[in-house]
DNA sequence: TTAATATTTTAGTCTTGACTAAAAATATTT
DNA sequence: AAATATTTTTAGTCAAGACTAAAATATTAA
């Protein structure tokens, strides 16, 4: 049985894990969950205990493939209540990342079958991010920043890279949203801000803002 | 802040303290959560000093007025997320509970006012329970247990008295459903068995079962 | 290549919610 | 009314998961 707890951390290991080599730092951990570096040395050896992660003193942690497998489905459930809440129950998708943080919780292998099978088997959730299917599989469509784009190419917002609720609100503000048309037309290396144009509007953002923004071409 | 353990014990005392005088002993709640008379005493005394419950020694447990509105919004939850596993996800009515039994802990008040309306508004759970509204109110649909019905009356199966997965499949496998129309044909003295006719058969069953099934004439 | 700084681990505490065993209070019999 | 049985409470432990402060290790800079 692996604990509500456990489950963060091995979340956290991975999300960490992906962005960088597979190895992550009891520091790293610490800061995304929230908590002090040294709850997560204890935390750590549990996990290695139960041959969810592999773990040296002072070398830092990374999962093996049953952590992985968990993981993964942690995150498949979060992302399945996220698409729920928004396509069945009508929240926005800045409010649903709390609510979720709960769900992704709850133990039942039939619950989420069930509730894959009633959300049409979604691939992605609200945010644009994949979701695994049972086996803990999933492609992530290619995508690029606004960032790495020049002016004149143009593609379609396929997710975002920080799903903060202020940075969702800014979107909604300024009626951004996945799926939009969006062509980068100009930038201005003074502030490096970038000036893009959907089907209704032409606006300027942040180096920020585009950083956030990935568009499959 | 109630933790999940006081909404399990506020649950507990709400349901034993409705049938009996509304004070409840020690050891009958110890019983109902499975755990031991001292585990109680110790979680009783939290929560009187929360105000949720009124506390003297050796002399049994009441629910505040607090109390009683978070026990019942613990119980409407739970009814309303066995609805939806069942309306919306078609899991039996015999698979729900325990799913609910983890649900009826996500905290959100907007979660559950969506959900409600998802739902259209349900006003009785799949077991034909009474579900609160949000402000913990709710009307019981008058209905008798077949063990008081005269033989030749005949009424509409509204709800169960007994939710257990055992009773359930019983009642699955005799293919009787809430909103049934049932008829009381006879009733044998011998064993105090009864025999019911419905639209498609008639059928004998024991007096435990007659007990548990509840009609409304 | 030391010295200073940063990271990580250890040791010891705390809170929550459980437990056992023993003591105290209440209830039931004789 | 006393003896016995039952219920309830108290006292002391335990495990999980957090924390602080101090020690150990690793990294960076002088
Ligand atoms: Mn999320
Ligand atoms: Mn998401
Ligand atoms: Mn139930
Ligand atoms: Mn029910």
């Amino acid at each position: 049985m692996v604990t509500l707890s456990e489950e963060n951390y091995l979340k956290a290991i991975y999300h960490l894990g992906n962005q960088g080599d597979n190895t992550v730092s009891t520091n790293a951990i610490a800061e995304q969950i929230e908590a002090k570096a040294s709850s997560v040395t204890d935390m750590v050896k549990k996990l290695a205990d139960k041959q969810l992660a592999n773990y040296i003193k002072y070398q830092g942690v990374s999962l093996t493939e049953e952590g992985r497998l968990t993981a993964r489905t942690v995150i498949r459930k979060h992302r399945l209540w996220e698409t729920f809440l928004v396509k069945k129950l009508n929240f926005s998708w800045h409010e649903v990342h709390d609510i979720a943080e709960q769900l992704e919780h709850i133990k039942s292998e039939k619950l989420i079958d069930k509730l894959d099978d009633f959300l049409d088997n979604p691939t992605h959730d609200p945010h644009g991010d994949p979701i695994p299917d049972k086996h803990g599989n999933y492609t992530k469509i290619k995508s690029k920043s606004i960032l790495e784009i020049k002016p004149g190419n143009q593609g379609v917002l396929t997710s975002v890279k920080d799903s903060s609720k202020a940075f969702l609100k800014y979107l909604n503000k300024n009626e951004l949203a996945l799926g939009d048309s969006i062509k980068v037309v100009d930038f201005e290396p003074f502030d490096e801000s970038f000036t893009i144009e959907t089907k209704t509007k032409t606006i300027t953002i942040s180096k920020n803002v585009a950083k956030n923004l990935c568009l499959s071409i």
